[in-house]
DNA sequence: TTTATATTTGTAACATTGTTGCAAATATAA
DNA sequence: TTATATTTGCAACAATGTTACAAATATAAA
């Protein structure tokens, strides 16, 4: 957990440490923006690297939406390089405006006899817990 | 159906209708930089603006993509400003790597007893049924 | 059909976002 | 501790997206 550079097989720098210190320090999803902004020192082509080291090695992945930046969030520990093993959805709330990952009992297949799915991502979209009272 | 633009109450401007043709040439959905590429006389401002406009009145939806352009598909005409009724998904073929939106019979839901889901989008991948053979 | 008004377009100028080459700095392995 | 490989930061650039404003065009009214 703590070495998840050396695990990914990648150099341990302060940079990506700092940003992974980031990443876990949310739960939900957070744009590059915000990673920006948290970051003391910040150098912007140093943080596009790191961001594309991190999803290569399968640390973090992608969330884009429609008409909004993109959103990165940590990947599961079984996750690498050739695929994220996600089951679950992706979700943003209308109210908080938060958007995390979350895990559903039976992931939805689709019925599409002519086509071969090979992966499905959901994006929902809604009230979160917190805010459906 | 020819008078898409009137219907949605925008004036129609040779630019626009230049706009529209081309995406219903296309069945599938396009980037921005295929629309651009279609176009003989062609300014960006005017187009991003076109864009804007075709997707606040309904006439068109975005496909966002993790790590790529996003793409764009006509919608359909009981589509609307306020919500867009797609019972369709997003798919993106790995082979001919043409994206576009397919009907499904039973669209899915999500069971999130805590959570209230109002809108569902779903990106699939895998082989379009003309690579699947 | 002509005119008045509202909307759209194109230009210019700028802001933001993302990329590449290269030398200096740092991390890792020997 | 040193050698090698990798990463970082700078500079310079490319691509993408936005805004203000005047000219042009579309629409509605006379």
């Amino acid at each position: 957990m703590s070495n998840l550079l050396k695990n990914k097989k990648i150099s341990e720098t302060p940079f990506r440490k700092a940003v992974l210190v980031i990443f876990r320090k949310y739960n939900n999803a957070i744009p590059l923006s915000k990673v920006e902004k948290e970051l003391k020192e910040y150098n912007r082509i140093t943080l596009y690297r790191t961001i594309k080291v991190f999803l290569e090695k399968g640390i973090i992945h992608e969330i884009a939406l429609s008409g909004q930046e993109s959103n990165y969030a940590i990947c599961k520990e079984e996750c690498n390089t050739i695929a994220h093993h996600h089951q679950h959805i992706h979700f943003k709330c209308n109210s908080c405006e938060t958007i995390f990952c979350v895990e559903v009992d039976k992931f939805p297949t689709i019925g599409l006899p002519e086509y071969k799915i090979e992966e499905l991502e959901i994006q929902a979209s809604g009230l979160c817990q917190s805010c459906n009272i």
